[in-house]
DNA sequence: ATATATCTTGAATGAACATTCAAATTAACG
DNA sequence: CGTTAATTTGAATGTTCATTCAAGATATAT
């Protein structure tokens, strides 16, 4: 009989942020109580603990994605055109040195995954939805002619994800844009190939 | 006047593996004491403190790789021999699901890399060390015929390396065995080419 | 054999942690 | 407008955390 009064898409990415920034183990319930402007109990009440919070947060955080992603393919006029536009806006993530832009699902498959397998579950469901998306423009751009070889869209897909996957991992120990420009132009090449 | 008792590689392949179970921020110093069986007070008299003892074990994980990499190698006749059996051990340490194969290296670059700046640059490091062994590798592999294309070693061993951390951190998301030696073969074909 | 420098021991420290809870508050419904 | 059920509040809980330190032990050098 009482509805709650705090906007839940605006504190699960304050809580986004605040686990992008420190990863899930670091980020405490303090900072995440600054971070949402919620006092514990609320958290409790709203999303059972820490780990409920987080799992939210993935949830969102995939939602927020995924509508970003269609739009980028939605603004180009074709498939290859919004692959590239979506490299290029992985590559300015990655060079932006912002913890805020960081993928958080990439983040959690690195730290919690091995460790719970609720969120490993999650995790994997997101990656495989994020593939069929990749995969559906690879078989537009079959049709487009912009595909050599022999390769099915779905293992390009699958290539794909990896050499992202690869890209933001070695961007934390490699910064420099030129670098990291020049990689995903050589994944675009492989990928198509 | 006295020396210490422990040994120190012993002591940091204990660390090293409790890192890699539970990765840096959730292995407390208790985990560590039972690990390396050794007092806090040991601990922080030959170490420092937490991140050092783990900064220590990042050093003596890149040796013991280095030297595992190198035998690798070693015990091929050919480069590109040497190169399909690296590429088998990581899809063999992917498959297994034993956290202890897993790379501290990796999993530092994603937990820590961002936080800490001397974290940072060791692994930045040791990330250029493992790249300039690769190279040297597609250059062996330029001798001997096993390369197409145009790409420099340099770019080879780049996209290669991408392509591990990305394969990787793939693998906790989906571990099917056949998914995961499928994406390593593509990825030495793409390499090559 | 003795002195000395260093290591080992493990209890103690205080801070930070995730979580709980009872009281206060308030929206929704009749 | 009163009742009810839910949320909000924030202090309190007990645990675990990284780290310190003084006392005891022991290798090494002389």
């Amino acid at each position: 009989m009482r509805s709650a009064e705090f906007d839940r898409e605006q504190v699960l990415r304050a809580a986004m942020n605040a686990f992008m920034e420190k990863g899930y183990n670091k980020t405490s319930m303090q900072d995440l109580k600054r971070a949402t402007n919620l006092h514990p109990g609320s958290i409790y009440c709203a999303f059972e603990n820490k780990k409920g919070l987080l799992l939210a947060a993935l949830e969102q955080y995939n939602q927020d994605r995924t509508a970003e992603l269609k739009d980028i393919f939605a603004a180009q006029s074709s498939a290859i055109g919004g692959l590239k536009a979506y490299l290029d806006s992985i590559v300015s993530e990655c060079v932006s040195g912002d913890p805020t832009q960081t993928c958080l699902s990439q983040k959690a498959i690195n730290e919690i995954a091995q460790q719970d397998e609720e969120a490993q579950g999650v995790l994997s469901n997101q990656c495989k939805l994020w593939q069929s998306f990749m995969c559906d423009v690879f078989t537009q751009m079959e049709r487009e002619g912009s595909l050599e070889g022999e390769r099915s869209a779905e293992q390009r897909a699958q290539s794909l994800i990896v050499g992202i996957y690869g890209l933001r991992t070695y961007s934390q120990a490699q910064k420099e844009p030129k670098v990291i420009s020049d990689i995903a132009h050589q994944l675009l090449i492989d990928v198509c190939r």
